[in-house]
RNA sequence: GCCGAGGUAGCUCAGUCGGUAGAGCGAGGGCCUGAAAAGCCCUGCGUCAUCAGUUCAAUUCUGAUUCUCGGCA
């Protein structure tokens, strides 16, 4: 707390991320840090945007919440769908208001795309055209598999040659840039200008050795189903979860078990599993970002942890 | 104690009519711009239980030992 005023002076011209795999403790030290920033925490997550999907998105209890005002958490029904760029856009007006209150601007969460989107900027581009993706999918059933690719070989050839021709999804996005605005999104991707151009960025990725991570992450998941997630699940599959919010780790599995697809047990050990791979796929994009500062944890306590990065950030 | 089956990759197992081995799952690594908690790609040297014998050559055949699991006592 005594800090405050020194870290007043440059409130303008930074910006912190708190990232790190599921499960690894963010949000313990998210809260202590923020105090000590006397600040308020931006959430960078893909999931907890989502109004009732508490429990199985692992949100911040509601004491905690009550502690330190959290934005980007509860702000979507889970009907409704959600992309980077839907957060990219309410994540900058957040971080205007905190700006206008004097307070430093502080993000916390485990997306690394939508971290990225914030640094690096986001090309312009008409919303997802659902209707053309359908179609390009039909194409490539009908054609064969390698069909788009050809097609997308032949109008970005740039693209083409970064992505692999069995990931449909992102050549029919990169064919879909293209039949929409007439540019080849491997154009696009130059002209971008993101946060990193107006501020100094400091990102703390905090890890943990891997055992210790995934054993983290089975307790979490059976203590989820000691807080309800069964019930949460229930309540959620009666309303009709959009394309994106049906996607959260938890849900997916449960509702295999209450459609009887799946035993309870299965259900659960499937979480775990998908979990684990989840939290790997989200440690090699921090791995592959150099200037990421990372933070390993051991036995210190989250509060440990937030003494040790506000001492970074007095540097 | 006796009879039977078996000990091969982290797990479950396949296989080698003797030329040092392969699937599934798990695991590890990577990619990533409007679905990202999604999607996609790559990765299998392992004392073939141990010791000895036969053989140019044994994980494969023979014997002993040991352990595990069934059945009978």
């Amino acid at each position: 707390m005594v800090f405050h005023h020194v870290l007043q002076a440059d409130n303008m011209k930074s910006i912190i991320f708190l990232v790190g795999p599921t499960a690894v403790g963010k949000t313990a030290v998210s809260i202590y840090l923020a105090k000590m920033l006397n600040t308020d925490i931006i959430s960078c997550d893909s999931m907890q945007v989502y109004k009732g999907m508490d429990i199985g998105t692992g949100k911040p209890a509601l004491a905690q919440l009550r502690q330190v005002p959290h934005h980007m958490i509860d702000v979507l029904s889970p009907v409704r769908n959600f992309s980077v760029a839907d957060f990219r856009k309410k994540a900058l007006d957040c971080i205007e208001v905190i700006k206008g209150k004097g307070k430093k601007v502080f993000f916390v969460g485990g997306t690394a795309l939508y971290m990225r989107a914030l640094i690096d900027g986001l090309f312009s581009s008409p919303p997802a055209d659902r209707a053309l993706r359908n179609r390009l999918l039909r194409q490539e059933k009908i054609n064969g598999r390698g069909y788009l690719y050809k097609q997308l070989s032949r109008v970005d050839k740039n693209s083409a040659k970064l992505l692999h021709p069995n990931d449909t999804r992102r050549v029919i996005r990169a064919l879909e840039v293209y039949t929409n605005t007439g540019i080849p999104i491997s154009v696009l991707k130059k002209g971008t200008r993101g946060l990193k151009s107006k501020y100094s960025i400091k990102v703390f990725c905090l890890n943990r050795n891997r055992k210790e991570l995934y054993n983290l992450i089975e307790a979490r998941v059976d203590y989820m189903f000691k807080r309800g997630l069964l019930a949460e699940s229930r309540r959620l599959k009666v309303k009709k979860l959009s394309m994106t919010a049906r996607q959260a780790l938890g849900y997916r599995e449960v509702f295999g078990y209450l459609d009887g697809r799946l035993t309870l047990k299965a259900a659960k050990e499937l979480i775990k599993k998908n979990t684990r791979n989840f939290a790997k796929r989200q440690l090699s994009w921090f791995r592959n970002d150099e200037s990421i500062e990372w933070i390993d944890i051991d036995k210190e306590k989250p509060k440990e942890i937030a003494e040790i990065l506000c001492k970074k950030l007095m540097k």
